[in-house]
DNA sequence: CCCTCCAGATACTGATTGGTATCCACATAC
DNA sequence: GTATGTGGATACCAATCAGTATCTGGAGGG
């Protein structure tokens, strides 16, 4: 297929590897649990890799947090927050997306790294510091299109604030439905965000069969 | 003073010891990054006592999750929850509760340690039951005493949907302001609670001064 | 076509860690 | 007061890991 690759290409092609390994093993192990013979293995490298791309463990880890920002599902999100889509359409896109890249079988990873990362970053202030100038821009974002429609009591909160709660659920739904999902569906990040921007909760968007027991015998 | 301890009180008090070091230790370096001559050194005993105790490191933590249930903030949330009161009152003092324990100055702890605890359950099966085993009777609770106000929105969704929703605003909420008060003002859950329930917002539960941006020379 | 140089492989080190083996002090039993 | 059993201290071990030093194959320049 198309090899002959120039050296720089490869280097690159190598780094990107590792940066995706790393996501997965970071996922798996945990960030601290993670070893660096692990990640290279994962990407078909050896530490050697690792250490010609990155200083440090430290600055790996850094690094991930960095690329995650410009995966696909992180940017549809940002783009759809930044549409101006009426309340209506936009809460219901938001909820599907968001319930799609929590169900999506592998994507389990997304969760947990995202909880990994929260907990990393509570620990390690350089790491916080990292992760909150990646959260400012979405943060002042939501300013310049505001989630909540014009009319409703949400409305009357400062649009970093609205933003600020549905990061939370976002977050706290990620985690819990990550846990269990038949327990706690994703659904209900939808549901929770129609309760709050106001809409009535129309009954297509309620999970139909949550009982909280699972008395499922498959 | 009071010393003369029979054998058996020494041990228990020991255990506790060991079991609080733990959750700071936990709290501060992470589970996994958390070595098991540290936690014994904060308990003022050695590693000796640990495996005295304890099997094994898998066996403390497990034993450090279910010390957490006994904790008196755990206690008065559960016991709040089962009172009955009306939602007004519920809500503001739920909030009220939740944002005192957060704000808490050491009660930081509190905030890593359950995102620790969340975050280790999701890539450990074992600890995943166990925590889901933690959660379940709250959630049956909810349904004996549900939060929704009679009319709202709110109540037409079961109760134990509506209890996931309030966990997953708590645990977000609780990590991010844990990442930056300022910017993610705890007080929050209290307003994103009033507008889940269907309530208005009032003037005073708004936080005053939370632009975003943090421009406080103090 | 050969020489150079560097990305990445290989090999190694010191420090740390979970776990174990052994030992000792003292509370309890007689 | 003496014997005894046990909780916890001390000492140790093998494994793991971040980081370093060294080496080598092959791309890029001539």
């Amino acid at each position: 297929m198309a090899q002959r690759l120039t050296r720089e290409q490869q280097r690159q092609q190598n780094r990107l590897k590792l940066l995706q390994a790393a996501e997965r093993v970071f996922a798996e192990r945990g960030i601290q649990g993670a070893s660096l013979d692990e990640v290279a293995a994962a990407a078909g490298l050896t530490k050697g890799a690792v250490y010609s791309n990155f200083a440090s463990k430290e600055e790996l880890i850094q690094q991930v947090f960095w690329y995650r920002q410009g995966t696909p599902d992180a940017a549809e999100f940002t783009k759809l927050q930044a549409s101006g889509l009426p309340a209506e359409q936009l809460v219901q896109r938001y909820a599907q997306l968001w319930a799609r890249s929590v169900r999506g079988g592998e994507r389990d990873d997304f969760a947990r790294l995202a909880v990994e990362f929260v907990s990393y970053a509570m620990r390690h202030p350089d790491a916080r510091d990292k992760l909150l100038d990646f959260l400012s821009p979405q943060q002042e974002q939501a300013e310049d299109h505001p989630f909540a429609p014009a009319g409703s009591e949400l409305s009357k909160l400062p649009a970093q604030q609205v933003n600020t709660i549905l990061m939370a659920l976002d977050l706290g739904m990620s985690a819990l439905s990550n846990l269990d999902s038949e327990r706690y569906p994703p659904e209900l990040y939808g549901v929770a965000l129609r309760l709050l921007a106001g809409l009535g909760l129309d009954e297509e968007s309620l999970p139909s069969d949550a009982t909280g027991s699972r008395n499922d015998p498959a």
